[in-house]
DNA sequence: ATGAATTAGTAAACTGCTCAGCATTATCCA
DNA sequence: TGGATAATGCTGAGCAGTTTACTAATTCAT
């Protein structure tokens, strides 16, 4: 609790961010509505969204059909396009792309699907040509991009590294941060899919409200991803979450419930066969049925592990098996009221295999909000990375 | 994120805060010092740590003998005696009252054994009259104390309540905060004993240095406080760190190995036959040490559950079996290694068992501080609760 | 069409804070 | 006793935001 002395300087900056919060996210607004949601003056809202103007942050729309009475007012607007970010999903199927504008507004999304078994430099060939193909489809170039945030499988530690375990083959090796630093000066960030998930999920998903949450990804694997009072929870080591490596957590086994059911087509896919299931069991089969009650009970176990640990508000049941959640989440309802102490909310994604781009998305604009309360507002430009994490070979 | 507009007054007051903070655990400092540590200029420091005299907030120091050549620098110390707040810790066996200083130095400590049987009402008599006691050697009133804090086994909600489980017979109807408010007006808080002592820990322990924290309470009892981003981590119900409620975790059955250990003397109270069994092992006794090993195989289920789910930089291991540190902690790391991706420091408690009460001062002291942050420092006096409280019946 | 009502924009006066610089004061040391 | 040194006290300049009052632009009712 470090309280460090303020000045006028220090202090008109701060007024002039309060007023880039109140613009932002918000539709175009009068001067005295902005002094109303900000906390000043009019006079002093006046002259602060004045400088924005001429900075580049704000512009001006002059008033055209208006319904109230009195004199209409100049509406201003956050220069949303001053900056972009990039979002991008590397995932074991699919890689994903998504460039944002500075108020969270997708202007480009590109999937691309890939190889389960590419080698690092295949995926990292298949990351830029997708990034490339997004960049010129908006007319833009590396250096307009401000951030960006990638998503992998496996815990990630502070230097973007994937050291401890991951499904992408020969990924311990592999360093994003620096294949992508050779394109981007802009601060580049690497994060667990789980973890990112659970952002977008509180971001623009089902648990906006919610300070605490616990996010699962359910899919062929499952993993979770944690936000405590708001923030996300990375853990000291970048490892927070893993429950799913405790041996009475049964996750890894968990997803051969439904692949091995009977009744299953010989010809399905991995990821085929357990939607099979669940619509047999949606359709009343006695095997699926069976089938998912045990994937539940075993997935049910580190979901109360977590919700014991931590006592969130929400549980939200996430990732490529979200789809079925009308079959999983009931019972897995009843077997959590066995385990926990205190249940918690659960709610089924809607965001689908978009939410860990989505996410990488959000942090990336998170990273650039923190330099601009750090650093103050200049004009806009594309900050550049610390060079002083470059040293993580 | 919702920055919020300043003024000028609002700027006086977070200097004159930075002052506070600045002065407090500090040796007598001199204005020049006091301008360093606050990033702020002589002449302001001069006229705020002037108006914080005046305020009775801080005192002067005439010089006395100084060694330095030039005009001696007065000096000037936070008045630590100004307020002070009450940490008190209602346990099974013992009730123990801490008085302590705005910053945190203990003033006054009264331990009392209590019946474990007795009930509430009983329970509460014997708190009030250590109260009393505590009130009387320091010559104080209810109304000189700015806030309380209370520790008890159990989740706590947020009305202080114990609903869900206790050890303390007939507690779950019992109401700590309305007993207190009796007597004191100041803002009055009930927590759970484990998070309390993990709040120590990182106050005035072993582990304070980490921002993020398990911490065992180990004893006849095992329970969990979890400290995460450098926060008290309480959960959305309070629960929190209940880990050892799920079935997987043996925490109930785990000391229960110590215990029908052969060979403890049959005369040996509980507490007395935990404690001959470490000494055993401490001095080679086969059947001790299978014994340890079997009570730290099950304690460790329970804390990689923690580790994996947070992955904090240090477990604390602490509570009453923290004595025998130096016979579990090995066996314990051996098992959390089976367990765990990443394994966290392992340290021992130092602070025995007075770690719940040292918490409860804590917490009470970061109330006064946060009134002071929202509220601003007009002259020193008790709080007054919030009153809209008080409804929580 | 005109004036009242209403709301937006603007200018001036005022408050209160920080800061830079200089004069003053108290102490030590030769 | 007379410098040297370092802290204190004071004054004026500058700045940001508030308040108040006034002017400008628009709608609505008469």
């Amino acid at each position: 609790m470090a309280t460090t002395g303020t000045d006028l300087s220090r202090m008109r900056e701060m007024n002039m961010l309060s007023i880039v919060w109140a613009l932002r996210g918000n539709p175009p607004s009068t001067v005295t509505e902005l002094a109303g949601r900000a906390g000043l003056s009019r006079p002093a809202v006046d002259v602060l969204v004045q400088s924005l103007v001429t900075d580049g942050w704000a512009e001006v729309e002059e008033p055209g059909a208006n319904s109230v009475v009195g004199r209409p007012a100049r509406r201003f607007r956050f220069r949303a396009d001053a900056g972009h970010v990039l979002g991008i999903d590397i995932g074991v199927h699919k890689i994903l792309v998504m460039l944002s504008d500075l108020e969270g507004n997708l202007v480009h999304t590109l999937r691309r699907p890939v190889d389960p078994e590419a080698a690092p430099e295949a995926r990292f060939a298949a990351v830029d040509r997708a990034i490339d193909k997004v960049l010129r489809s908006a007319g833009m170039a590396p250096a307009d991009i401000w951030a960006v945030t990638v998503g992998v499988t496996g815990p990630v530690d502070a230097s973007g590294r994937t050291t401890i375990s991951t499904p992408l083959p020969g990924w311990l090796t592999a360093d994003p941060v620096a294949h992508l630093a050779a394109r981007f000066a802009c601060p580049i960030q690497v994060e667990n899919d789980c973890k990112l998930a659970a952002v977008a999920e509180r971001w623009k998903g089902v648990a906006s409200d919610a300070d605490d949450i616990v996010f699962l990804l359910a899919g062929l694997r499952t993993g979770a991803g944690l936000i405590l009072d708001g923030a996300l929870r990375r853990g000291h080591g970048g490892a927070a979450g893993e429950i799913g490596a405790l041996k009475a957590v049964r996750w890894l086994s968990a997803p051969a419930h439904l692949e091995t059911c009977p009744g299953v087509p010989a010809t399905a896919a991995p990821g085929e066969a357990a939607a099979w299931v669940f619509q047999a069991a949606r359709d009343g089969d006695r095997q699926a049925r069976t089938a998912v009650r045990r994937y539940t009970r075993d997935l049910a176990v580190g979901v109360a592990a977590l919700v014991l640990a931590l006592d969130p508000q929400v549980v939200v049941y996430g990732g490529g098996f979200s789809r079925s959640a009308d079959v999983v989440l009931e019972p897995l309802r009843q077997e959590l009221t066995k385990h926990c102490l205190r249940l918690p909310e659960l709610r089924a994604s809607t965001l689908g295999d978009e939410s860990v781009a989505l996410g990488a998305v959000r942090l990336a604009l998170d990273e650039v909000d923190s330099r601009l309360l750090s650093d103050g507002l200049a004009a806009p430009t594309a900050p550049r990375r610390d060079t002083s994490r470059n040293d993580a070979n």
